[in-house]
DNA sequence: AGGAATGTTCGACGGTCGTCGAACGTTGCC
DNA sequence: GGCAACGTTCGACGACCGTCGAACATTCCT
């Protein structure tokens, strides 16, 4: 849609991030990678961007669910939808945790071939 | 049951725990609870030694998910059966993340009354 | 205006999850 | 031996989750 005009899309605000929601949000392997790619990317992507292992619908779903949560933004522009990551909010609710778990990503995705 | 005689309970060696698995199992309110509690009693805590919100038989389920995940090993003593945090496992393989979890479920505890 | 591109929403589906009480197996103590 | 304490297992239940395709809304381009 990219739509809701008037209304901005609904996340909570930075004290109310609930540490169970941000863990749920980001136990899901498909919202894992997605959250990786927009640490990587720094911002700025949209859905069309990301190379998803579902379909365009569960792709989006996903997203509202990371947003729900608090961990991403996003923002329109023209037809696409960009998401950021809310590092600032993240990391001043919960210090390190998102750094700890992008690293902890990032060692375990060593899928053949363990120093290379 | 406190059972099983000659095999020992099943749970995931130190190279073979999964970031999702383990967030999974960290996201609920009740085992985050309860991994809170073996943490601060430094192991050795048993089902009813902690005060559970929910029934015995959920209370053993919860502590199945902990340990299917990863994130506790018993030890059985006469009729109890004594759950650990796996530390030194789930930092050699996730540096950070368990002790970044729990800071993070602490600076959120605050029910009521932020400085006191 | 018309059409293409992008992303959301809406059922619908199967599977998993959290919860409980009841039944059971062990262990320890009278 | 018998009984109480402890924790697990077994259905069962409702709720939620991940997935999809189809339909829709918005924007942009020609």
């Amino acid at each position: 849609m990219v739509c809701e005009g008037a209304m901005e899309l609904q996340y909570p605000g930075r004290d109310e991030l609930q540490l169970v929601e941000v863990l749920h949000a980001l136990s899901d392997p498909v919202r894992l990678q997605m959250v990786r790619i927009l640490d990587r990317e720094e911002g700025d992507v949209s859905c069309g961007q990301i190379p998803l292992s579902v379909s365009k619908s569960t792709g989006s779903h996903h997203f509202r669910v990371l947003r729900e949560a608090g961990v991403v933004t996003c923002r329109d522009q023209g037809t696409r939808r960009y998401y950021t990551l809310r590092r600032d909010d993240l990391d001043a609710r919960f210090p390190g945790l998102l750094d700890t778990i992008l690293s902890a990503a990032s060692a375990e995705a060593v899928p053949a071939g363990p120093r290379r």
